[in-house]
RNA sequence: GCCGAGAUGGUGGAAUGGUAGACACGAAGGUCUCAAAAACCUUUGAGCGUAAUAGUUCAUGUGGGUUCGAGUCCCUCUCUCGGCACCA
């Protein structure tokens, strides 16, 4: 050690400092941005690690859930950092949707002005948490060359009919006055507005997610527990993949009695189909009109489909009421069995299958509607056991009881064959059904990407050609809602050249969904200034596919999966060789007010991280944040605790005037390399709040001795570092640094752990009786491995004498190191 | 209804099948102080027990099981949170 070091302040100035976050935060974020510390820098000889957290939304006000977000990700990426991986770490906003344009329809400010100033106001914000952000990476999807790519992915779906226009009953948001994709309604509302959704008709783009339904399903995982080669939470995948909710099944050909119409059901219990006695049809479906054109049934029926068309999402899934009514009309049984009814049915629903189901006596359903309706039923199974009638829905299977050719064998054994007979004999085909639907991206607003695309009269639509794009966003234009694209009405901009024939065509006026500009934003990343292609190759090949990604459970079943899809059409394109984008995913949990209550304004129980640094500053935030609660668990903000680590802090700046030059024992080396394993252990993986707890434990243990030397508070601060950035430089530059040049602490290595160290002379072996803790022993670590000397030393003990004396000893266990056990009668 | 996760002190929570309650908050008592704050020290799962130390029993939502040994593994049930849901 130097000289510098073995002298404390106090001793050089005779004055001792309180630890004041507010003199030294500011002024270490400064230096390190003049010094550009955390800029990212090539480096082949080191690994690369590229930890990612979900951009944010620039509302304009960076709130605790974001600190919370961030904060760990950021002590993440520094632990790698300072464990020598090259670590890519940057951020940037969503800045496209709709709560811009409603906020700046309600203040008068154009959308872009305020978003602009938010993402000012929100970068400034970050700076204050201390993170090391690398901001030279940054980007956003409304800066004409973000969304410029996403004109230029989004032609190149088109071009391999992965984007499409179709006319489809789509859900509307009569308060944001847009089209919806499924991900984004919510129990029958918007997820934004919360108004009560309808379902519209309305011609609109399309992304193909079922072109990729099967590859985006998730695999059972393998025996190092990854599902496709990497490590998503159960909770995802499941979700998705219900989401997705593949069904393979039959389509079913039916005849419609006395007309030449004809039709097809959807059946994933095949078996079953010899039990079908009666057919309902949705509402919605098309065939209905015709069905009963001209019969006495038509006023009826179609006033019943008048009644349900009236009806929202919301009021169609709380009335679970059958209803339903006679069209007149039958159908033949290709199965053999009686003419069958054709009703038209409340509980079926138009986007599952064709719409149409056959129904028998295994459906509680379709037996309560036959039963209001007096309507009969079939039964082709018997449940093995109670004897009851098995339905498809119980999975318990049974005998097949009446199931044509099947008869009499196992109802699950059989379904393969009954699908290739029903194919046999052309009465059906083989189909599959997905849950998930095409996503549909139209915005009829403003403040989006451009659909890049020209209506021509003659030529239809048209790609924008790429060297025309990006197709800008007019800043003049009226955007108050009207029920039409906003940018319709900006005359001049959609008059446009049809690229094929010169003649006069339209742009498109919609936006695309605010979703398809999040799917690739962390390959827009690499080099947000790439002008070729929405990234380079090499630039993926060097730092992609994402190592970590931290969010939250919102996105599992919308950007997670739309992500997935990007990336899996960036392979087709040859930019990337992967499927997942991220290796591995973790979901964050909440910050609940301090009244335990989820935080909102109207409940006034909103922590306001400006606050928070103001009163403790950005460090105590910081570490509270981390240790807090588990990384994914749910837990209300404690004043309480915020001062702990506050005093926590404390405590390690005063540590400064104690310290001094010696030897250390080998105690304070086990304590020294105990944390150094622990703590890079948890916060390189995502156990912060433990990581904390090993560093107050070495703090409380240095604290109780008389004095410390430097090397344990270099090394403290060293493990320190991540979690509280500003503290660590301070007291880092004052006593460890040298004179010469700017060194930060963020710039050294992790402390090497030794694990010579962690090996004691002697180690407490616990005694049980029985099982039951009775008494323990110190022994020499030498003696670990002798099970005989231990026992002997055990049975020494005037404790164990007690229950063993005049008891045979039928067994006894001894876990090296650990456990001594006797087992006695 | 189906699927997933979870339930440990007054609170947030620790704990590769091996000393349950680390670490922190809160609380109580003390030192310092005219006093308070801050800081520091002690105690803090519940019983029984002792002058005190000791000792000892019960404790990880419920009831069972596996094991020498279970908060941890398996089954039952209860409750909480999250996702999906009239899905043929």
């Amino acid at each position: 050690m130097v000289a510098k070091e073995t002298k404390n302040k106090k001793q050089e100035t005779g004055k001792i400092e309180k630890y004041d976050p507010s003199k030294i935060e500011p002024k270490w974020q400064k230096k390190w941005k003049e010094t550009e510390l955390y800029k990212f820098k090539e480096d082949s000889k080191k690994e690369k690690y590229y930890p990612l957290v979900e951009l944010p939304y620039p509302s304009g006000d960076l709130h605790i859930g974001h600190w919370f977000s961030f904060v760990t990700a950021d002590v993440h990426a520094r632990v790698h950092k300072m464990m020598g991986k090259n670590v890519f770490f940057t951020n940037g906003y969503d800045a496209f949707g709709l709560p811009a344009e409603n906020a700046a329809i309600k203040r008068g400010i154009h959308p872009k002005d305020w978003t602009i100033k938010n993402m000012e106001t929100m970068t400034k914000q970050f700076e204050t948490m201390g993170s090391m952000i690398d901001w030279s990476h940054t980007t956003a999807a409304c800066f004409p060359d973000y969304y410029k790519w996403n004109q230029w992915i989004f032609i190149r779906m088109y071009e391999k009919g992965l984007a499409y226009r179709g006319k489809m009953l789509s859900n509307w948001c009569p308060q944001d006055q847009t089209v919806l994709a499924n991900e984004h309604v919510e129990n029958g509302k918007c997820w934004r507005c919360g108004s009560e959704v309808v379902q519209k008709e309305i011609e609109q783009w399309f992304i193909k997610l079922t072109e990729y339904a099967d590859q985006l399903i998730w695999p059972e995982p393998d025996k190092n527990g990854l599902s496709n080669g990497v490590d998503w939470p159960i909770s995802v995948r499941v979700a998705q993949n219900q989401w997705i909710g593949k069904k393979e099944g039959v389509k079913i050909k039916h005849k419609v009695i006395g007309t030449d119409l004809e039709f097809e059901s959807f059946s994933a219990y095949p078996a079953w189909s010899w039990a079908d006695r009666y057919i309902v049809i949705a509402p919605e479906h098309s065939i209905v009109k015709k069905l009963v054109k001209g019969t006495k049934e038509e006023k009826k029926v179609m006033k019943f489909v008048e009644e349900m068309s009236k009806k929202t999402d919301l009021e169609r899934q709380e009335t679970k009421e059958k209803l339903g009514v006679f069209t007149g009309r039958y159908a033949k049984d290709p199965f053999g069995g009686p003419d069958m009814p054709i009703w038209l049915a409340n509980f079926a629903l138009i986007n599952f299958g064709t719409g149409i189901i056959r129904c028998s006596g295994h459906d509680e359903r379709d037996i309560e509607f036959a039963k209001k309706y007096g309507l009969k039923t079939g039964e082709a199974v018997v449940k093995r056991e109670n004897g009851n009638a098995a339905t498809p829905h119980d999975g318990m299977g049974g005998i097949l009881k009446d199931s044509g050719p099947f008869t009499g064998r196992d109802v699950w054994e059989v379904v393969p064959e009954v699908i290739n007979w029903i194919e046999k004999q052309e009465i059906g085909i083989r189909f599959v059904n997905y849950h998930i639907h095409d996503w549909s991206v139209s915005r009829q607003r403003y403040w989006g990407t451009p659909v890049p695309m020209i209506h021509c009269k003659k030529d239809g639509i048209i790609p924008v050609p790429d060297d025309q794009l990006p197709v800008e966003l007019p800043y003049d234009v009226d955007f108050t809602p009207k029920g039409k694209p906003p940018l319709a009405s900006n005359k001049e901009w959609m008059k446009v050249k049809c690229p094929k024939c010169g003649g006069e065509g339209l742009r498109d006026p919609e936006t695309l969904d605010t979703f398809f500009d999040s799917s690739w934003y962390f390959f827009r990343y690499l080099n947000p200034h790439y002008d070729k292609a929405p990234f380079s190759k090499e630039d993926a090949k060097k730092l992609t596919p994402v190592d970590i990604y931290f969010g939250g459970a919102e996105h599992t079943l919308g950007h997670t999966l739309y992500a997935r899809f990007f990336t899996r059409f960036f392979k087709k394109l040859g930019l990337v060789d992967f499927d997942e984008f991220a290796k591995k995913r973790v979901q964050h949990g909440v910050i609940l007010g301090p009244d335990g209550a989820r935080m909102s304004k109207s409940k006034g129980n909103v922590v306001n991280p400006d606050d928070v640094v103001k009163e403790y500053g950005a460090d105590a935030a910081r570490v509270y944040l981390c240790f807090m609660m588990p990384y994914d668990a749910t837990a209300p903000w404690a004043p309480g605790g915020m001062w702990g680590t506050y005093r926590f802090l404390k405590r390690v700046w005063d540590l400064q005037y104690n310290l001094n030059d010696k030897e250390l024992s080998k105690t304070d080396l086990f304590e020294m390399h105990s944390a150094i394993l622990k703590v890079q252990e948890d916060a390189g993986s995502t156990k912060f709040n433990t990581g904390v707890s090993t560093l107050m434990k070495w703090i409380n243990y240095l604290s109780a001795k008389e004095s410390i030397t430097p090397e344990e508070y270099k090394k403290f601060l060293l493990l320190l570092a991540p979690f509280a950035p500003h503290i660590a430089e301070e007291i880092y530059q004052t006593y460890f640094a040298g004179d010469k040049e700017f060194k930060s602490i963020h710039a050294q290595n992790w402390p090497l752990f030794d694990e010579k160290y962690l090996t004691t002379e002697s180690v407490t072996i616990v005694i049980q009786i029985n099982g039951k803790l009775r008494d323990s022993i110190q022994v020499e670590s030498t003696k670990l491995k002798i099970q005989s000397e231990i026992e002997q030393l055990a049975k020494k003990s005037s404790k164990i004498q007690k229950y063993i004396e005049e008891k045979k000893i039928l067994k006894t266990i001894y876990i090296p190191g650990k456990v001594l056990n006797f087992v006695v009668a």
